[in-house]
DNA sequence: GATTTTTATGAATCGATATTCATTTTTGGT
DNA sequence: ACCAAAAATGAATATCGATTCATAAAAATC
């Protein structure tokens, strides 16, 4: 018998695919089963219904995305270079898995009365990771104690977002990943302006 | 007999009410048509289907919107205060029109074929808006030229965006219009470093 | 290898709803 | 007031697709 994860895990690979491709709301079950290649009926056996699959799909992922980037981190004690491997880490997602990241970006906007109750914890969790940051290099006296960092996180994770909005939708990427990766953070530490001239 | 546009921008209010809380999909036409106070086969004078109301409904609302902020926009010479007035009146859509602000960001999130398809040359012209101020900056020699205008634009929309994102699904908003415009503006102006110490 | 338990199947059900169109109402001209 | 054209109606249509469930296959147990 196959494991009982295998074919779950194989029915939300499946899932991400055909989310990815159609939109969920034009996703049938049907395409889902046949890309995961059980029957219809199967996909009941582990999930309750098609809402269902898009809510545990987006929990399981995000919460292995948010291990592997705290690991990352863990290392690191600089809060510029952290948060490059935050955005480095974010973008990077779309070159490992466009259809997951398409899939997510969705996910957040389901503009619903569901949506609306459904507290989203896994996802504060995760641009929690930046407020941390922030904490720490206001903390250590690097950042800017007049930013707030719960508006900071949001304002960051948006531009990371509409980044990836970019590629998913484009077919001909203008920038690198690493270039944006990098222009993103150095606008985010240094701001538009020109630092003031240097005192000769 | 009522004039026709109005009975068009009837329908357009009030499917942007019925989209706002139910979203596109479980939006039923005869929501739309019960709330406009027509009967359901009116629409379809008015409309092709169910996505050309969306559609039609995003290119004049957010047509409506770049004309009134290039207003405010000329009036102003320098692109700081240029970026504060953006983001200001992007931010107060909310407040003025909250419906329409949820409605605007789920539509440019809907992923599936037609989406791909849809070239949104009305959205290019509203965050261009930004890439032109920055460019002014760059060429006034008040903002840094190494910041790409065109991964800039995405940032800072990207992170307006998202601060209305958190105040559509919010019941209590932490922070007021007003300070999170100023926020945004100055993390992306100045940047999260604290700036280098005076030289006394 | 027979029996029980678990897992899988996919055709049938059942509700939903976008769209159409024959009919009615309103309008504007005479 | 009457007529033709335009606008509006809303019940009927026609399709679609999520979910169920009687049945079958596979696995585990003996």
């Amino acid at each position: 018998m196959m494991r009982v994860s295998d074919k779950h895990s194989k029915i939300t690979q499946a899932a991400v695919k055909v989310f990815a491709k159609k939109g969920f709301f034009n996703a049938r079950i049907s395409d889902i089963a046949k890309e995961a290649k059980v029957a219809d009926g199967t996909i009941y056996l582990y999930f309750n219904n098609k809402y269902d699959i898009l809510i545990s799909l987006f929990e399981d992922e995000i919460g292995k995305i948010i291990l592997q980037v705290k690991l990352l981190l863990e290392k690191e004690d600089d809060p510029c270079q952290k948060l490059h491997i935050f955005a480095k880490h974010h973008l990077l997602l779309l070159e490992e898995k466009k259809d997951l990241a398409e899939v997510l970006q969705m996910e957040l906007r389901q503009s619903n009365e569901f949506m609306k109750e459904y507290r989203n914890t896994k996802f504060i969790e995760y641009i929690d990771i930046i407020s941390a940051i922030i904490h720490q290099g206001q903390d250590m006296g690097i950042f800017n104690k007049a930013i707030s960092p719960g508006i900071a996180k949001r304002a960051i994770f948006g531009a990371l977002d509409e980044m990836s909005r970019l590629w998913v939708l484009a077919d001909d990427p203008h920038y690198t990943i690493e270039e944006t990766a990098d222009q993103v953070c150095n606008l985010f530490l240094n701001g538009l302006k020109n630092p003031p001239a240097p005192t000769t």
